[in-house]
DNA sequence: ATGCCTCAGCTCCTGAGA
């Protein structure tokens, strides 16, 4: 017997702003993993008692004004890990949990600011260590899902506007080169494994109402391991939530996973 | 044009996001 299981990334920019959004949206849709991306919060501050109402345990890890992860679950997720172990690092990333037989990792990568810059140099250190340590849990785990907020276009099929971003922040070739190695560790890209209307983005410049213009960029990615591809049945993008008065910048990405119960 | 929005915080401006 099999069970359609819906798998989700949100960087929702605040969680604190945009709580009631995501309990309206887990409540509209049927998803049963979540993964929240710049929660921006202290432990001490999460809502869980409010996701425990709407039915959803949780795990999260956060740190003040920036960054800020956390896993939504219908059932409790166990083995759980915070940050990438053996990638010292002061910020709050990536929480990851076994929810039904399924590894799940939920990621905030890096931004990176500027190719040349720090930022940048610390986003190619974090997407190193994330590949090593991701090819050891699909080693442990042939079910794995590794979801969020990735920062990274794939190629120009992901950007309004190739020309102008070449080899800009999120667009840069060493940028793509890291996400195509992840990718080769064994893993797909689900969107892409279904067919999908042109100029499908995930996330929209606050400023000059580039969501209207529809300039964004496809940055929100949902990988699933080998095991996993021949039990999707579906990947979108939703941009119903940006019809709130406060939107995020970012819009949900759900997956439909055929998993065995 | 080093900003156009939005958010947090050492809040009436700044840093960061992407």
């Amino acid at each position: 017997m099999n069970k359609a299981m819906k798998f989700a990334t949100w960087n929702v920019n605040s969680l604190t702003v945009r709580l009631p959004q995501v309990l309206d949206w887990l409540q509209a849709n049927s998803v049963d993993v979540l993964v929240l991306q710049e929660t921006k919060m202290t432990d001490d501050k999460f809502p869980a008692d409010a996701f425990l109402a709407a039915g959803y345990q949780a795990q999260w890890f956060g740190q003040k004004t920036y960054n800020g992860v956390a896993l939504l679950s219908r059932t409790p997720a166990a083995d759980v890990l915070k940050n990438i172990p053996e990638f010292a690092d002061d910020m709050a990333r990536v929480i990851c949990g076994t929810v039904g037989g399924t590894r799940v990792i939920g990621a905030y990568f890096p931004n990176g600011q500027e190719p040349g810059s720090d930022k940048f140099e610390y986003k190619m250190q974090w997407l190193k260590g994330l590949r090593a340590w991701v090819k050891r849990e699909l080693e442990q785990h042939p079910q794995l899902v590794l979801m969020g907020d990735y920062n990274i276009t794939f190629d120009d099929d992901d950007v309004w506007d190739p020309e102008g971003m070449r080899e800009q922040i999120h667009c840069t070739e060493d940028e793509r080169y890291h996400l195509r190695a992840l990718v080769a560790l064994g893993l797909h890209d689900s969107y892409r494994l279904f067919a999908q209307a042109p100029k499908s983005y995930s996330w929209w410049d606050y400023r000059d109402a580039a969501f209207r213009r529809n300039r964004g960029l496809r940055i929100d990615h949902i990988l699933i391991s080998n095991a996993l591809k021949p039990l999707a049945r579906a990947c979108q993008i939703d941009k119903t939530p940006r019809k709130n008065e406060r939107p995020s910048d970012h819009a949900p990405v759900v997956l439909e996973l055929d998993l065995p119960l």
